[in-house]
RNA sequence: GGACGAUUAGCUCAGUUGGUUAGAGCGUUCCCUUCACACGGGAGAGGCCACAGGUUCGAAUCCUGUAUCGUCCACCA
């Protein structure tokens, strides 16, 4: 053995290779170091890199502790984070929790009423504020500390959270620069009411059940109508049917018709419109506007009356007569019992299947409503200030909803997979107002202060100072979804011009689940298109879900989320890494077997058995030595790997490239090089044994490069141990064939 | 009703723009503890790539249709 060699390896460091590699001795050691180094952050860049790469963490919510979809998500970030760090990028990313306003609330409420047998309202506001706030920190601390054994690369002392100082700040802003332009407007209009949480839901957060139940066909004047639910009839004085129905050729719109309702006689006035189908039931309808969309959207058209039936408890009004304060569960028996008695029911069909739409945070079933609540306006014209984005000049007319179209149409941000920019145009074209306030307490109370006592309610909408006693601030607080839709942005500082946001926005990539396409990705667009006038992001990578080993999503209402901490005690982050990344195809589900993990498991320990065979048997290579012909033929099939690996790498094709490596490493350097060179070492000729110790060294070493973002421990664990490593693998440069 | 995706080994899934003999992990059969590794090595079994047509010199891959499963959107008065 050569004795410098020998000098430069303690025997303590080449005594840990006697053993299997053990990650659970490493991770935590090595994870320490990266963070020690400073080179998270991109100010602490060796060489002081100017081409920026950012990526924004999508900020996980603070309701307990990260699932499997987070670590897939986190897995896939970092190994573009941590590749174009190598390839010499200045490279941010950007940690943050969300605080999720809704979903943590009613998490907590159920903590709540589970432990102590109280409301939020037993509490009081603050009190019970302050009960969340305590929820939501220890959530972070947990998964913060999961981020963390995941091995993510982040910038910890950037990290931000939807609702700290800087970005409440940033979302008020925002209000204010929105209701100005009257793009956020106070409106009433039909909306979502979760009756069970008492608020406001928007339509994305609203899940279709397939329910069974009976179908009424009631007598109403001269006609038949028929109702799933009779129950919201009592104010319905217009009935609706098609202009060409040649069955009701003989009644024209408007005409008035005296008849027997449920409780007693009333005046019904016909309307004739398009939108009825004539195939369904009988054809004829009678309208319920303050409780259906559609209907709604008919009374705006003629201008109808709309009353109101049902209140916010989901019990009925005066206007129901014997049945005002009755819950709608109940009284629907009562009620058909009270129309089969008039002899008002022609028919009931018993196996009528309908949707029902529920809550998809509290599970309530959703009453629509009426309700004055504040909403974002899609397709006012309104003045794009200034614009760095394609196509669309500064000072040029548009609406939201088309600055939503034109960022994808026009290709300035790209989606992969792209089919689901298809999805998302669909999507965008049939936007309905956002209604962005929230009955709940837990998020950012709205910006807006009324005078007290004034008859006008005199309106004051101020993002950066609180108003005298005499103003009253809104109650409301906004969707979860309005923060977080600025937060490519006000993570960088927004409002504030920041250098950060100067350099690193738009950001690079946004890799996210395509379950939140429309929730979040889509309101990014819109809040960095009227803000900054520019795109949140250039590439939106869409990963897929992971699944339970039965297909199922992985939800909490489940209960079969699976902690990444379990796989990583057991097998190692690299190893459930290495399992998240191969198989994860862009908008494909992924579905979690444990098999799969332990798998790579065998394969950090390959690699550091390699490791071992090269410490002791080509100690000390010459990296001048000359290759043989044949050496210099297996490092031009590396060189064609690496080649390979970076073209995927670089194509967001993760996936193959994780492969690629896998299989070169276990099948052409451990199976081919290392066995063809047990009997090459014993040669003869000197020069046959140098090359061939400077080709297990280079090759191993820039093979640790590669495969360094996939299993960022077992490498860089490997990599001190090298001889003549100085820096650490995070910032050693990318291999360049 | 509309759109999209899937269907490949016993199981879970890859297969990048059509191109030699279709792969991986796990499982399974047989052999092997020789000094990188039994958390290993070697050898093997196992596939009409859902089905039916078509394009092509050539199809798991492209086109048409069918079936089954799944997802999303809309609607259900």
């Amino acid at each position: 053995m050569n004795p410098e060699a020998e000098e430069r390896k303690p025997s303590s460091v080449d005594e840990k290779f006697l053993k299997p590699y053990n990650p659970e001795a490493t991770e935590k050691r090595i994870y320490q170091e990266w963070e020690e180094s400073g080179f998270f952050n991109p100010d602490n860049l060796p060489n002081d890199p100017q081409e920026p790469f950012s990526i924004v963490l999508p900020p996980p919510n603070v309701t307990g502790t990260l699932h499997m979809g987070h670590a897939a998500m986190l897995v896939v970030q970092d190994i573009l984070i941590r590749f174009r760090r190598m390839r010499g990028f200045r490279t941010l990313w950007l940690p943050g929790t969300d605080h999720a306003a809704i979903a943590t609330q009613s998490k907590v409420e159920g903590i709540l009423y589970d432990t102590e047998k109280k409301t939020r309202h037993d509490l009081g506001r603050e009190e019970f504020l302050r009960r969340v706030e305590a929820f939501a920190a220890e959530s972070h601390d947990v998964i913060v500390d999961q981020v963390k054994k995941m091995g993510a690369s982040l910038d910890w002392s950037r990290e931000a959270y939807t609702l700290d100082e800087k970005r409440s700040l940033a979302v008020r802003t925002a209000f204010k620069r929105m209701y100005e332009d009257g793009l956020i407007y106070q409106g009433e209009r039909i909306v979502n009411w979760d009756p069970k949480m008492k608020t406001t839901v928007s339509d994305e957060e609203l899940e279709h059940k397939e329910e069974r139940g009976s179908f009424y066909y009631l007598k109403y004047g001269p006609f038949v109508i028929g109702t799933a639910r009779p129950e919201t009839k009592f104010g319905d004085k217009y009935v609706v049917m098609h202009p060409e129905d040649e069955r009701y050729a003989a009644y024209t719109h408007g005409q008035k018709i005296d008849l027997e309702w449920i409780n007693g006689p009333i005046t019904a006035t016909v309307i004739k419109d398009a939108s009825v189908d004539r195939e369904f039931g009988t054809g004829v309808m009678t309208i319920t506007p303050w409780h259906d969309q559609l209907d709604f959207d008919l009374a705006e058209k003629y201008g109808l009356d709309k009353e109101q039936i049902i209140d916010e408890r989901g019990c009925l009004l005066p206007i129901a007569g014997e049945f005002a304060g009755t819950h709608i569960k109940k009284a629907r028996p009562l009620i058909v019992e009270k129309l089969k008695a008039k002899g008002l029911v022609e028919k009931v069909d018993e196996n009528y299947v309908h949707n029902i739409s529920v809550s998809s945070r509290g599970g309530g079933v959703i009453e629509p409503q009426i309700m004055k609540q504040w909403f974002v306006n899609v397709n006012k014209p309104f003045t794009l200030r200034h614009s760095r984005i394609p196509g669309l000049a500064a000072g040029s007319q548009t609406t939201l909803k088309e600055l939503m179209l034109h960022v994808i149409t026009s290709g300035a941000t790209e989606i992969i997979p792209d089919n689901f920019s298809k999805i998302y145009l669909h999507f965008i074209n049939n936007l309905r107002d956002w209604c962005i306030s929230r009955q709940i307490w837990y998020g950012h109370r709205i910006p807006v202060w009324y005078k007290k006592g004034s008859e006008n309610r005199e309106i004051l909408v101020c993002p950066d100072f609180a108003p005298d006693d005499s103003w009253e601030q809104d109650p409301d607080t906004l969707d979860t979804w309005f923060s977080s839709g600025l937060w490519t942005f006000s993570t960088l500082g927004w409002p504030e011009e920041t250098p950060d946001l100067k350099l690193y926005h738009p950001t690079s990539v946004l890799e996210t689940g395509y379950d939140i396409l429309f929730f979040w990705v889509a309101r990014m667009i819109l809040m960095a298109g009227y803000h900054l006038g520019d795109i949140p992001f250039k590439t939106v990578y869409l990963h897929g879900l992971v699944r339970d080993a039965q297909g199922r999503k992985m939800s909490k209402s489940l209960g079969n989320i699976i902690d990444p901490r379990t796989l990583i005690d057991k097998y190692g982050a690299d190893a459930a890494r290495m399992s998240l990344v191969i198989g994860n195809t862009p908008g494909t589900d992924i579905k979690l077997s444990e098999d799969k993990v332990r798998g790579y498991k065998l394969f950090a320990n390959k690699i550091w058995n390699i490791a071992r065979f090269i410490f002791t048997n080509a100690p000390g290579a010459d990296p001048s030595a000359a290759y043989t012909p044949v050496d210099a033929e297996r490092r031009a099939e590396f060189d064609a790997l690496a080649q390979d690996v970076t073209k995927d790498l670089e194509e967001y094709r993760f996936y193959m490239a994780a492969e690629k490596i896998y299989h070169y490493l276990w099948d052409t350097f451990a199976s081919k090089i290392i066995e063809e060179s047990k009997p090459l070492m014993k040669s003869t000729d000197a020069a046959v044994i140098e090359s061939r110790k400077r080709l297990l060294t280079e090759v191993f070493r820039d093979s640790l490069k590669l495969l360094h973002p996939f299993m960022p421990f077992v490498t860089e664990e490997i990599w001190k141990s090298l001889p003549g490593t100085k820096s650490l693998l995070i910032v050693e440069s990318w291999p360049r064939p």
